[in-house]
DNA sequence: CGGACTCAGTTGCAAAGCGAAACTGAAGCT
DNA sequence: AGCTTCAGTTTCGCTTTGCAACTGAGTCCG
């Protein structure tokens, strides 16, 4: 099997994770999230050879996750920039929740390089993923996962 | 650049998406989160090439994310098999948060093909991300990462 | 006991992908 | 006119995939 074929799959995690899970599209992600806008700014922020750069670009804004767009620098310089989509900015929660497990599972042994302050409470935050409906933490065991509407039937769908 | 040596940098992404931004890496997750157990059962789960997959497991288990284990399928029959570490397990978030994304943008025309259920509450749930401390979701622009206890100080460290 | 089967990989090979550096072309600056 | 910056593309050698075949230990069948 090759590895975009995970991208027809009907399975939400494995055609995210055909859109995401090549090399260095977290990195390209992260340097996006720290407000990364030109090709060169990726460059620096990320340190991948051009030519794959220029092709994890390309693939991230069809999928949509970034957008390619002319902008203005000053009055004559026109440039292009690669900024986060509705669709890129709704991957927040995958960052964060990447970053939390980084910072106790990637062996800091001096504590996080980086936390996050919410700067609507003030608080420094770890967030967490808790239920819509009553709010609790959701842990692995908790969870039991069923056909939804898009589920294919017993029998392959053409 | 390699690849690798993200998982040097003093950066939480960069070292957690050096060791789950493989390809391959979450479709092996989403198959352990649904109950794989031997080198077979992720192999029919994933349709990832034999070699391939025994190196994601080399690594997985070098990360700890993984435990390669002997199991004794009946009295005589040992086998051995991969499970979740407390490592692995903490990666939930990532996994349904990618799910969540999935859901909404990977062109799922009909609906979602999976749905979750939290057992504890009984009612289909839409995980999300919310502040330890006020219970308030987390957006992507409330929030200020700020140095943490293992930040670098502004000359590299030795 | 001998042969076939299953599990869990390893090996070999062609094709694809990556990394570094050089090159291109448009646009601006001096 | 000549130099620089930006945003890639091209080239080339090396590494990683994907596929199939092979290995070797343990099991089951007659």
């Amino acid at each position: 099997m090759r590895h975009e074929e995970l991208l027809e799959a009907n399975c939400a995690i494995s055609r995210t994770s055909a859109m995401l899970g090549e090399r260095w599209v977290f990195a390209i992600l992260r340097a996006a999230y720290f407000r990364a806008r030109t090709f060169e700014d990726y460059l620096e922020a990320t340190g991948i050879a051009r030519n794959v750069l220029a092709d994890r670009l390309r693939n991230l804004v069809d999928f949509g996750i970034l957008e390619r767009r002319p902008y203005e620098e000053s009055a004559k310089r026109k440039r292009s920039e690669y900024r986060l989509t509705e669709a890129g900015l709704d991957l927040y929660p995958v960052i964060v929740s990447m970053m939390e497990w980084g910072n106790k599972h990637a062996g800091f042994l001096d504590g996080p390089p980086v936390v996050l302050r919410h700067t609507t409470c003030g608080e420094i935050t770890h967030p967490h993923m808790v239920c819509d409906h009553c709010g609790e933490e959701v842990l692995p065991r908790e969870v039991e996962p069923l056909p939804g509407p898009g589920a294919e039937p017993a029998s392959k769908r053409s």
